[in-house]
DNA sequence: CACCAGGCAAGTA
DNA sequence: TACTTGCATGGT
């Protein structure tokens, strides 16, 4: 494991402990609300599941039939209900039609092959795709968000002009193959991208301040 | 009141 | 290929 990396992590857990993020929901809870907390806060996609759970629909083939219209409406705290309503509906054509619901199926699938079937579909993109692998099928692949790329990019370890794979190679390449890892990873990482990251960095008390570079936070240009 | 949150695709040049 | 813009609710 790259040294500086296993010092950040090591930092981050010891400051905020495991996250345990999506713990005891179902994989199928996890798919759907990958694509309904894209670019919206967790509380309220949160809200949205909620609604869904309320109503039993938390199962494939079960959301699968409900008409697009009421899945509108269901979904709408989520904030833009109208386009993820459509994701929704494709990666559940996708999700029925191929694997006839079953996500164990699916993950049958291999990791690489997986990874190219979901980013075909209209709605998922890298995020969301590998939020899928790694969250709802527990498969070694890190996920990269805005807070990831905002952390990496203000201590000068990537530009802030580096892509989601530029900046998710720079975890590949230093840590070992591990899910677990990625997993508690990824959750520290936007923990302190809340407490400290948000709008200006206010790195007073972050657990990563005293591994920044001499003069405090890069700023982007 | 303004600003933004665990992105993505479609449109433009 | 490289930018720009639309999408929408709810919390601070």
């Amino acid at each position: 494991m790259h040294p500086t990396l296993k010092e950040m992590f090591d930092r981050l857990y010891a400051a905020y402990g495991p996250r345990h993020w999506w713990p005891g929901e179902s994989p199928f809870e996890v798919l759907i609300g990958a694509v309904l907390v894209q670019n919206t806060s967790w509380q309220n996609a949160e809200k949205a599941i909620d609604r869904l759970r309320r109503d039993d629909l938390l199962e494939p083939h079960a959301l699968h039939a409900v008409p697009l219209e009421e899945l509108e409406e269901l979904i709408r705290p989520a904030g833009y209900y109208r386009i993820k309503a459509r994701r929704l509906c494709s990666l559940l054509r996708f999700l029925v039609e191929r694997y006839n619901g079953s996500l164990e199926a699916m993950f049958q699938t291999g990791l690489a092959d997986l990874r190219e079937e979901l980013l075909k579909i209209k709605g998922v993109g890298p995020e969301t795709a590998d939020s899928i692998l790694l969250y709802a099928g527990g498969l070694p692949v890190f996920v990269v968000d805005a807070y990831t790329h905002r952390v990496l990019a203000r201590h000068g370890w990537i530009g802030f002009d580096a892509d989601y794979y530029q900046t998710q190679d720079h975890f590949f390449s230093g840590l070992p193959q591990d899910a677990a890892l990625y997993n508690e990873y990824h959750a520290l990482l936007v923990e302190v991208g809340k407490q400290h990251c948000r709008k200006q960095p206010r790195c007073e008390g972050c657990p990563l301040a005293a591994m920044l570079p001499p003069g405090g936070p890069l700023e982007q240009e």
